[in-house]
DNA sequence: CGCATTTGCTCAATCGATGAAGCAAGATTT
DNA sequence: AAATCTTGCTTCATCGATTGAGCAAATGCG
């Protein structure tokens, strides 16, 4: 690995000497507060026209260092390549730059011991807080950065020993639901109990969606199984493979899905292309999330899209409050 | 913002007391170079347990600091909330680490202003080298990492002054081309000129793959006027009123269209659906760009997708063999 | 004019980890 | 027994920025 540095970087010494003048002034100046330390104009304005002319970088790892906050904000995700936690990544990295925060992401692929690792890795860059989105076990990553006097928030995936903010996930499931069997109505002719497919049967999330899956059956007084569920967790060959089976195996199937995500979703569709009948056109899908060009193509498909900016803004408001006592957040999602 | 530590973090010198030894045994021990230093491996094993029951943290800052080399790597992505980019930032933080590094990854939203400034960021924290993805002037950030002796490359644009590694724009977009011209045929019966929308007429890519779609359209004897190209940028909203405006414009339209993302491609099914005819169903329409979902349920749309591993693959030859020679590498994409 | 205050800086310690140099005790050689 | 080598540590300077303390010169005040 041949990445070595061409030349010395310049530091505040250097451009001392160049200025005539001592390190100490050059850092006030250059940190902006040379008016707090009675530097004089002149000198201030000499010495920042060197750092430009120098192309003086500061060295972070010097100033953080010394300095106690480092204001670097860590946020730990599942996945980058689905439209929901890009949206939340991509949106964060905005709020937190707008709100002097440095961010650093890290994607950890529902793995819990990279989980651990990441965390681990955060704390070593001296992070002020911690964000796990996703988290397959945020009490873990909560206990580790406390060890460390280093607070946590969890989003998405509530954890007991920090604040979670989540989707209602209820409400939400219970109004997809509604709309499935509505549709259901309209392009069959009856309401049928749908399936859930998709999720891990212990995620709080998976849980409080069934919840409102079988609330909303509950409302329109459709009976419903335990085995209309098939929560195979979210990665579309395990969705593929579980629906695949189902359809040879004489138990119940139906036209209406209660999809889990836009992830499982691609399971569901390729078993739709492959092995289902021709088009996805001969049934009535909701996902519980969403993807814009999903939304644009997808006639037959509900989407529940949650709400990134909502859930963004009431995070920061935690960290500015300061308030990290464990409690839940929930926010309702938007349908279209 | 009440980020405020909770109790002091643990550091060598803290583990040295506890350990009856000094703070140079602790790093040795801590470091894994505690052969070298020839220390006795009960004390290393004293010190290694005692570091866990602290739940001792390196502090990376202090360890950077004194280093030479941060194996720290930069990346500078436009946007996180497309598969594209999505997959991208995805296996460079995977290869990344497998590699021993560590990823730092910031999004600058195509604004050039941002991506200086992320470029400067990078260099305050001692990256070994950036990666510029996408960049819209990447030759403005080599210069500014050169100043500051980092090397650079470019990934999926190039630049002038760093090795760069796109895709093959042109043989992609030629057989794009060539496969709507082909559906344009079977669907309607004939082989008009198709429409170019998305992208700017001054980017590499663009210019790239408008070369291709003309000389797809010369190798069928099909004569091509510029007017049928709308390089309106890659926005979705942008997309979406260039199409209005040329639909009502008087100016020839086409069935058949090369869209240049998955981005813009949102805009173009927007205007199917708010303005223009029923069903997307009634177009040929190909996207040089790559979304699962779209593979899925757009019957009618060709996808070209980059083949992000090879890129990323020649990406971490061309730093391991310390080759930063400006050339360009072209990684032929991937058609379904 | 003499004393107090303000202005405009510099000095030096510090953050935590690292590693070259050095040193004492024990082992080995001559 | 003296000389040399090896083992297993410790000491201390260093990385670059920050900041409390301090100091000389300039200014204000009675």
């Amino acid at each position: 690995m041949k990445l070595d540095r061409q030349q010395k970087r310049t530091t505040i010494y250097d451009l001392a000497e160049l200025a005539g003048t001592s390190a100490s002034a050059v850092s006030a100046v250059l940190n902006g507060n040379w008016k707090k330390r009675r530097i004089s104009k002149q000198l201030a304005e000499k010495i920042t026209r060197i750092a430009e002319e120098q192309g003086y970088a500061l060295n972070m790892q010097a100033s953080l260092l010394r300095r106690e906050k480092s204001h670097i904000i860590g946020m730990i995700v599942p996945k980058y390549d689905n439209r929901y936690f890009g949206s939340i990544v991509e949106l964060f990295e905005t709020m937190a730059r707008d709100k002097g925060f440095f961010p650093l992401i890290t994607c950890t692929r529902r793995d819990p011991a990279l989980e651990i690792e990441a965390a681990r890795a955060m704390l070593s860059y001296q992070v002020d807080c911690v964000i796990a989105t996703g988290a397959t076990d945020p009490d873990r990553v909560t206990e580790l950065c406390a060890a460390a006097g280093v607070r946590t928030i969890n989003l998405d995936l509530p954890g007991k020993l920090a604040p979670s903010i989540i989707s209602d996930n209820f409400a939400g499931a219970r109004e997809l639901t509604r709309r499935i069997l509505v549709s259901c109505q309209h392009r069959f002719g009856s309401m049928e109990p749908l399936m859930f497919v998709g999720g891990r049967g212990g995620d709080h999330n998976t849980m409080e969606r069934l919840r409102g899956f079988r609330q909303a059956h509950a409302d329109h007084g459709i009976d419903l199984d335990d085995d209309r569920v098939i929560a195979c967790g979210y990665a579309p060959e395990k969705a593929q493979s579980a629906l695949m089976e189902r359809a040879t195996s004489g138990l119940p199937f139906s036209k209406g899905m209660f999809v889990n995500s836009t992830i499982t979703l691609e399971g569901v569709l390729r078993w739709v292309r492959l092995a289902g009948p021709v088009s996805e056109q001969e049934f009535a899908l909701g996902c519980f999330d969403y993807d814009p060009l999903v939304a644009l193509l997808g006639d037959n498909i509900e989407m529940v899209r949650q709400d990134v900016p909502a859930m963004l803004a009431r995070m920061f408001e935690l960290i500015e409050h300061g308030n990290f006592e464990p409690n839940v957040s929930e926010i309702p999602p938007v349908l279209r």
